[in-house]
DNA sequence: TTGAAAGCGGTACCAG
DNA sequence: CTGGTACCGCTTTCAA
């Protein structure tokens, strides 16, 4: 039952005053060294904490971080995104920041967002998931809120801060790894192409295609949440097509899984009668490492983004007259045992 | 550029005291209708909301729960500890709440809740992953701090508020189901057994086979992080073993798709040479339904828990002489295609 | 029904 | 190097 002190209390227990005592925690240099280390000790030894709502009133900021997310992001990114927030999560930690989740209805967003700067909960807010068509960034402006985004808003690559994977590139060059094994009928599972990264990843598997002078078959072309029953369901429905795919180009770990079962359950073998390529977010619960990992993919840390994205935007806010910065991280080809030689 | 008005500002505009608008805005009944009116409209038209720093700091609760998770729950618990928090969170949003998450290294865990304590970040906070040899709850005890855990104490039962779903019973079900099916050898893929969910499904499945009159045979019972590799590699080992399983049953749905990746391998057929029964959390991006799901599981949504476990926390937040409550959920036992008679 | 004023627990300016 | 004091923005007695 450890009553805890506050500034006032310990300020009298050290017959100081509490801007002394303020000063001598908070490392002002104008304190002398005896006294820095009595309060330092006292502080130590009657559990002294500054209250973070007093200090965050007299200073003005609240020392946390944002993370709005719709409740329908959960269809899809779940597993993503936790990733992603346990990287930011620990950028914060380190300095000092907290993490305030909001979950919401989408259609209650927008208001999230103004209650964050009306209530100033926050310094700062990540924006998660941007769509092709996106506008979230144009209210975080008006509200002067700072922001980063994990991805990229099509059109406002300039004037925001974001990180992102190279989407495009990656999906052109895992096409062409399966171009150059000899496949010809390649399927792609993609994710909801409403979605940035879905939209980009796609345009490269279509110029990979077209480099080569072939044309997407749309009947080999899906878009949907990425959960595993739909990469099963759809590689069975592809393989017992006429002209089946030889090969699957597949957003995520968790559907490419279910394509591997489909292949199974047909009676044929990945990486022997039928490839496969995902896109590998290095989800701990997911691994695919190993001296030769499970499968051919693309990878790229979710959890790296999340810790960068979250020093982007504590930089922004330390230094708010700074130029918006970007990162575009490379995936790494990465061949596993899913993948060989298109079967004659 | 909206620029946000405060208390003062507000009241100035409107020829009133702050303690009137104040008065007005939080339904205290003495303030005159008319007058309630017209505070409550300028309040609209000014797009005013209270600071949150500032009033947590005048009424002393901070109108937020704390959730501290320690890195190396992502090993494992990584999609669960999501579903589970987006629960929490929507409850928190429905009551003004904010939800404040701490990563942290396994090491800091205790001061990570020293700190929600001694700077009074949050009113309350989640215990997540109880282990069999449990020890968080005295720290939040001693530092009063209220508290909810998911999952249960062993030993700290009537003296806690928890909320869990019957895991022994669950997995009792589960093998006799099994046995009922003609198994005999049965193998028990389970979640880390020095956490107590695991702990009492192990022990549901012992007393299943003891009433029978059947002993585990420990070269059938594994217990390690719940990934997909652990699935696929222990079933692929076990399968090739001389008395083979005929049937698995697994702590989480990962895991028993990996199960089902070394069935295929092996050329067998789910449902019919092997068959599976796992827990499902009713994650939302591993869907198991359908007319009829692809497994035969033991079924409890881990967002619901989330749900409930907020509402307990608040309950006793905002009542907190009341006596500890408990939430004893039961699993569904659902039929899917992964299970069937034992082979001949 | 309304208002003045005293906190809540800090930080930071201005003197000394 | 140290202390007095005025805020930060809101809630809440106490008086009127």
């Amino acid at each position: 039952m450890s009553k805890s002190v506050n500034l006032r209390e310990l300020s009298q227990r050290l017959n100081l005053s509490q801007t002394t005592v303020s000063r001598a925690l908070n490392g002002y240099p104008e304190v002398s060294p005896s006294t820095r280390k009595r309060v330092a000790e006292m502080a130590e030894k009657l559990g002294y904490a500054p209250n973070s709502r007093a200090r965050s009133l007299a200073t003005g900021c609240a020392m946390a971080i944002g993370h709005v997310i719709p409740r329908s992001i959960h269809e899809m990114m779940n597993p993503i995104f936790l990733e992603f927030i346990a990287g930011a999560g620990e950028t914060y930690s380190r300095h000092g920041y907290d993490m305030i989740i909001t979950v919401v209805d989408d259609a209650n967003e927008e208001s999230a967002y103004r209650e964050i700067a009306s209530r100033k909960k926050a310094d700062g807010v990540i924006i998660h998931g941007p769509a092709v068509n996106e506008h979230r960034h144009k209210l975080l402006k008006e509200l002067n809120l700072p922001f980063v985004v994990h991805g990229r808003i099509p059109g406002a690559e300039a004037e925001t801060s974001w990180i992102d994977m190279k989407n495009r590139r990656a999906f052109a060059r895992a096409t062409d790894l399966l171009l150059d094994l000899g496949h010809k009928r390649i399927a792609l599972l993609n994710g909801l192409e409403h979605m940035d990264f879905a939209a980009r990843r796609r345009q490269g598997f279509e110029e990979a295609l077209a480099a080569r002078g072939l044309a997407p078959d749309p009947a080999l072309m899906r878009s949907a949440d990425m959960t595993e029953p739909y990469g099963c369901d759809s590689a069975m429905e592809m393989l017992a097509m006429d002209g089946p795919p030889t090969a699957f180009l597949v957003s995520s770990m968790i559907s490419a899984i279910g394509v591997a079962r489909a292949v199974g359950q047909r009676g044929l073998r990945t990486g022997t009668d039928v490839s496969i390529i995902t896109h590998d977010d290095a989800l701990s619960f997911l691994p695919n490492s190993g001296e030769v990992p499970i499968f051919t993919c693309t990878r790229s840390s979710v959890r790296y983004a999340g810790e960068k994205a979250g020093e982007l935007l504590l930089n922004m806010i330390a230094d708010p007259l700074s130029a918006p910065t970007a990162l575009h991280l490379d995936a790494e080809l990465i061949i596993g045992q899913s993948t060989g030689p298109a079967p004659k």
